[in-house]
DNA sequence: CTCCTTCCCTAACAAGTGTTTGGTAGGTTA
DNA sequence: TAACCTACCAAACACTTGTTAGGGAAGGAG
């Protein structure tokens, strides 16, 4: 029941449409490895020799599943922030109170840097270069609905009195934010603390600080 | 990769001495607009072209003053690592209790970003990576002291009672570390917000926490 | 004037880059 | 059996990369 791309006829084939079918299980496969070149030299110093040789096979024969280099960074990152926003509108619809809703958004984070580790590790050091580029405008797109979502709930919280009055509500954004996603530089999966142990203890430090009550 | 393999030439290749002096303020000027590009592009991202167009000369002419574009980005690091730690030491040696060295490193680390920007970029993309090679293992040398420092204060004030003492002490000293520097990513000197102004907000989201406290 | 130094340009180099083309081993299907 | 498809290899392509060599303009010193 699935359809072939490519064996309409009399169509001559705009362009870069491949006139084979890999399987998709190797596709992501092949991604997987890629992504982890990519999170561990960065993208730019990753050729696609390098992963060609982490995938055991030749650099032209990448090309029989992808068209480009970047087209696999672009079907990573896409990849990752479609999982990712189906976790975040999740929390989002959910009615949560402000603080609650900063909770589960921080510990769907955490989730998130476990399962897709590598992909975070890239977003995280290429998004703000790449969100200039047309091809990657949905990462802008995903930026600015990022920033609504917890800068509304910030504003909320403040309103209801749950979070102080006195903070510049963008820089605590901010600081929230990158405190969250910078976890990824260090975090390794199957360590010794767990992503809800970890979105945990970072809650704790941002909403009742790390100094004792006095 | 020393030498060029292959030219199997007859000259002992005792070559790499500089038979020209250039001025040091040159330099300097040029390392500044390279750091800026680094800053933006990503270090590998940047050709020496790019630098050269930017500087407005052509890319050959660089190497009347720089021997190579990797001793560009080691005198930035090495630079800005050096007068950073000048400020840090000094920090150290004043002999303060814990949660007041807490707050002067970390003002001090936002008077680094906003004097040192560009390099400050450089470091919190590159270092990872470039850690790992022999000729920045001062990077690494940096990150043992600095981890040494901070682990030590935070140790101090959790004997002392003056931080709680539930927390990973670990987890807090990522999560302040990478708090202080990933602003880097959004801060730009001349902003509305001072230095110590952003350093203030930071310390008191950082030790009070943002929530309000019942 | 000539000599020398500083600073840059012109023009190339070899290695490495992403990508394309044509071919082919091995399995599946007719 | 033959035809076909998937997934790869081998070899090249055009281009970009960091880097080098030789030359020359400008200016000061003798």
């Amino acid at each position: 029941m699935r359809e072939r791309p490519g064996d309409n006829g009399t169509v001559p084939t705009a362009k870069k449409k491949p006139n084979v079918s890999p399987s998709p299980e190797r596709r992501r496969e092949l991604l997987d490895t890629a992504a982890e070149v990519f999170a561990a030299q960065g993208y730019n110093a990753t050729t696609v020799r390098k992963i060609a040789d982490a995938a055991g096979m030749l650099a032209g024969s990448l090309y029989y599943h992808f068209d480009s280099k970047e087209s696999m960074l672009d079907e990573i990152l896409a990849t990752f922030l479609d999982e990712l926003w189906t976790g975040y509108d999740t929390v989002l619809a959910a009615g949560l109170g402000p603080r609650e809703t900063i909770e589960a958004l921080v510990t769907e984070s955490f989730r998130e840097i476990d399962r897709h580790r590598a992909a975070v590790a890239i977003y995280q050091k290429e998004a703000r270069t790449l969100a200039t580029q047309p091809r990657f405008g949905y990462l802008a797109d995903s930026q600015t609905k990022f920033e609504e979502a917890w800068l509304g709930t910030l504003e909320r919280g403040v309103a209801d009195g749950v979070f102080r009055a006195g903070l510049d509500i963008r820089l605590t954004y901010r600081f929230i934010r990158d405190t969250v996603w910078v976890a990824v530089s260090w975090y390794r999966p199957g360590g010794q603390h767990s992503p809800e142990e970890i979105a945990r203890q970072y809650l704790s430090m941002v909403l009742d600080g790390v100094a004792v009550r006095t």
